[in-house]
Parts: structure tokens; C-alpha cells; sequence
DNA sequence: CTTATATTAAACCCTATGGTTGAATATAGC
DNA sequence: GCTATATTCAACCATAGGGTTTAATATAAG
């Protein structure tokens, strides 16, 4: 049986109730960033993107590492895959009533995978040789 | 390319940041239920849940028809389905980082047997290189 | 040592949120 | 029509949220 943390779900979910904070996070899957330059492109004081980013750490989406004067933020998506988790309970119930653009999403989500198999399986090489 | 209407995922990663919405939801998910049934496992008063069932209704994730002077409610999941659509973004982040951790223990892995067949010889290697 | 840079802390301002209670509305049943 | 039931509305309260500005802190660089 899946356990659900309900504080976690409660910070995980109002983390991402926010633009701002949904932003930061796209970015940060981009590459890591410091604060400021999280910050940049929001119009907003440093300040204020900062708790926003403290909103994203306390909920485990966001990691910092300080360096110097500096403090890098990365990514953190496993508490993003819990929140995926609860969402998916209730797959069965949208599943029923699939609308045109859902069709489309998954047919485009087939053709990619379709894509990606067959570049794997032609392009990619494997990189080391695992001895055994 | 899929478009996300940031007011809409406002609202509902908001609705499903409060524990007890998401468990009118859960109960919702089971049957149909009055606004008086949802309210009545909660320990709160009736305007209370009244609120938050409206909060549900605002977001999309609940719909109601009345019916006399009762209110059924009803799981509206489609608003669901665009919330795990943006989180599924971010499945290529935690699955990229399930197979960092494997490439660690394969390299852990790698790294004993070495030790283990030379014995007791010196040298370091470098552990991880900070990718940008 | 002094100054510039990166970031947080503190204090404050509004507005939103989650909760309450008590009155209002609408409908059902007698 | 009168009364009970289902639900919302309105007013209120306390606290959290998102934002600001002005220090304060820590480190880097002259």
C-alpha cells in the first residue's frame, strides 16, 4: 500500500501552486543556478525570489549547496514523483472520458518513444565496456 | 507543444495543497456524495467544508448539480490529468537520477572488486565530476 | 583593512486562507 | 402556511502568503 506523507503532499502541492516557484523549478531542470540568477528573470526583489526559493527547499524540491558567497540550487524531482504518485490513483477516473487533446498528447508521447527506441537502438553506442 | 495555463494549474495545485480537500476528493473518487456527506467525517463546521468544496469547484476538480435543496457532488478528474501532465515533464529527472544512483553502485561495485583483487594497492581516483 | 558582492534577516504591508458563528435562502414535507 | 432540512452568505478572527525595503552577514577581491 502507497503512504501518502500528508505534510509533504501539503508543501510538495503548495510549492507548485505558485507561477513563479513552477518557473524557477523549469529553470533549475535547465541547469543549476545560484540564487540571483534564479532571481534574474523575475520581476521581483532578490528578497522575495529568495523565499520563494526557500518555499521550493523546505518542500525537498530544491537542494542548495553554498559555495562562498555563493548558494547553488539544483533540482531535487523525487518529491515531484510523490506528488505523480497520488495523482495517479486517479488516472482510472480521467482515463474513462479521454478528450481529443489527451488522444493527441498520448499519440505524441507513442510517436516519441517510437522515436526514441529506434535512435537508441541504431545511434547510441554504449560507452564503456563493463568488464566483468 | 504542450501549453499550461498557469491559472488553471494555479488553482488546482492549490486545491490539492490542503489535506482535507484531497481527501474529499479520495471520497469523491468512491461515489457522488452531498455537500452535508462530504462535510460529515470532517471535524468542522459545514460553511467550513462548504469552502472547500467550493475551492475544489473553482478549480475545475469538482462539479455539482442540484438537485432540490440538495448539492451532489461529483470528481471532475480531467483538471487532474493537466497537473500530471506538467509533473510528467519532470519524470526524466527523477528517473535520470535512479540511474545516476545505479551508475554509482555499478561503479561502487566496480571499484570493490577492483580493491578486491589488488589487494591492499594505493591510489585514488577521482570521484565525481560536477556536470553543468 | 576596506570595499564590493551574494544572500539572508527583519520589519512591515496587504490580501488570501481556513476556520468560526449566526442569519438568510430555498426546498421538502406535513 | 408552518416547520424542518440543506446549503450558502456575511461578518469576523487569526494566521499564512507574497511582496517590499532596509539592515545585517559572510565571503571575495583590491
Amino acid at each position: 500500500m502507497v503512504e501518502y506523507s500528508t505534510p509533504t503532499l501539503d508543501a510538495v502541492f503548495h510549492a507548485l501552486s505558485d507561477p513563479t516557484r513552477r518557473a524557477m523549478l523549469h529553470r533549475l531542470s535547465i541547469s543549476e543556478r545560484t540564487v540571483s540568477e534564479l532571481a534574474t528573470p523575475f520581476n521581483m526583489s532578490l528578497a522575495g525570489a529568495s523565499k520563494h526559493i526557500k518555499v521550493l527547499e523546505a518542500a525537498g524540491l530544491v537542494r542548495r549547496h553554498v559555495q562562498g558567497r555563493t548558494h547553488i540550487c539544483a533540482l531535487q524531482a523525487a518529491r515531484l514523483a510523490e506528488a505523480q504518485e497520488w495523482l495517479r490513483y486517479y488516472e482510472q477516473f480521467w482515463e474513462e472520458r479521454l478528450d481529443d487533446l489527451e488522444d493527441i498528447l498520448r499519440a505524441e508521447d507513442r510517436a516519441l518513444a517510437e522515436k526514441a527506441k529506434h535512435e537508441r537502438r541504431k545511434g547510441s553506442k554504449p560507452k564503456h565496456e563493463i568488464k566483468e
